[in-house]
DNA sequence: CACGCGTGGTC
DNA sequence: TGACCAAGCGT
């Protein structure tokens, strides 16, 4: 949970999981989707599913007993070089080196590295400098933390605290007064704007949603029928009927939803890595015969894990239609959607 | 090796 | 407010 995501969001997810799943044997033992609906919001779902199928492969391979060398520990799915030196060392004490946000900064700075430190280069000589912390005997683990802790609290990313930095007589970077311009940060790729539509369709108390498949984002995740629209260069010049009347064109058109829009309900503005996404949610009444594909989808229960693919094109779109309640917590549903929801229950007039 | 993957917090 | 950042990994 802790790969890339902050500690202090990380907290009541973990403690929601472990309440959930106290120990290998129930995770391994659990349906994935039951796992993504404890991991929904936390984003990063490919991590979800590795560590569920890493339990698997724990009860498998390993009798039920969590492997305990850096290199099984390694060899799981979604655990990688950092990820098994923090196990390894934290819970089995081996001298395993790690390197991560907080230490790739600290060491960046004690060694006054002046390039990337993302280059294989960069990579060799960071992890180096993590070896040569490691103590001789034991303890690796609590070295490992508190160097973690120091790139947290002193060797801060801005205004780093040098003069409080129990390392600063040997920092190469505080000598030269270069703490603020190490390291380097790399040049990323120009956000994108997206305009994504999605339609909020009622039937008595349940909403009608869907699954994503197996490409592109939130895979496994559910979410309101949702589509990019941003080749509709849809502007404020144009009036909202034709808006629209594109807007259902396109629904129709990509995810064979016939569908007349009422009125608009609320924008939502969120971003997946590099695309900045202005999601806008409409009310919407599905047409007759839509309305009859959707009640199939109905009676498919929502699967377990991935949703199969029948060869049959149209029929594989059927099954990852269901009617949420909004109260639903089995569903594991994207942020954006769980935000719509909320904003569902707040407007429930009536 | 560069990129994709999610989201929320901070300044 | 938008850019930056976070207990990375797999491809």
């Amino acid at each position: 949970m802790l790969q890339q995501t902050q500690v202090a969001t990380v907290l009541e997810y973990y403690k929601r999981f472990l309440n959930r799943f106290p120990d290998v044997a129930s995770l391994a033992a659990a349906d994935e989707q039951s796992v993504l609906a404890l991991w929904a919001g936390l984003g990063y779902y490919r991590r979800a599913r590795q560590m569920h199928q890493a339990a698997k492969q724990v009860v498998a391979d390993h009798a039920g007993r969590f492997p305990e060398t850096l290199d099984e520990i390694k060899a799981l799915p979604g655990i990688g070089r950092y990820t098994a030196g923090a196990i390894a060392s934290f819970a089995y004490d081996c001298p395993a080196p790690i390197l991560e946000a907080n230490t790739i900064r600290l060491f960046s700075r004690l060694i006054g590295l002046r390039e990337d430190p993302t280059t294989s280069k960069s990579q060799a000589l960071l992890w180096e400098a993590a070896e040569s912390f490691l103590p001789p005997r034991s303890g690796a683990g609590t070295i490992n933390q508190a160097l973690m802790e120091l790139g947290s609290l002193i060797c801060k990313p801005a205004q780093p605290n040098c003069n409080q930095c129990p390392l600063n007589s040997g920092c190469k970077a505080y000598a030269d007064g270069l703490q603020a311009a190490i390291p380097i940060a790399k040049q990323k790729a120009k956000p994108q704007q997206r305009d994504h539509a999605a339609l909020i369709v009622r039937q008595h108390q349940l909403y009608l949603v869907r699954q994503n498949d197996g490409l592109g984002w939130w895979q496994g995740l559910w979410d309101f029928p949702r589509i990019d629209v941003t080749e509709l260069s849809i502007t404020t010049s144009k009036r909202q009927a034709t808006i629209s009347q594109a807007v259902e064109q396109a629904f129709e058109e990509t995810l064979g939803l016939s569908c007349r829009i009422d009125s608009h309900a609320m924008t939502i503005k969120h971003s997946v890595t590099r695309y900045r996404i202005t999601l806008e949610c409409y009310f919407a009444t599905l047409s007759s015969d839509a309305f009859a594909l959707a009640a199939a989808g109905k009676r498919n229960k929502h699967k377990v894990g991935r949703a199969s693919r029948p060869a049959d094109k149209t029929r594989r779109e059927l099954e990852n239609w269901y009617w949420m309640a909004l109260g639903d917590d089995q569903l594991p549903l994207t942020a954006s959607a769980k935000k719509l929801v909320h904003w569902l229950n707040g407007n429930q007039e009536q």
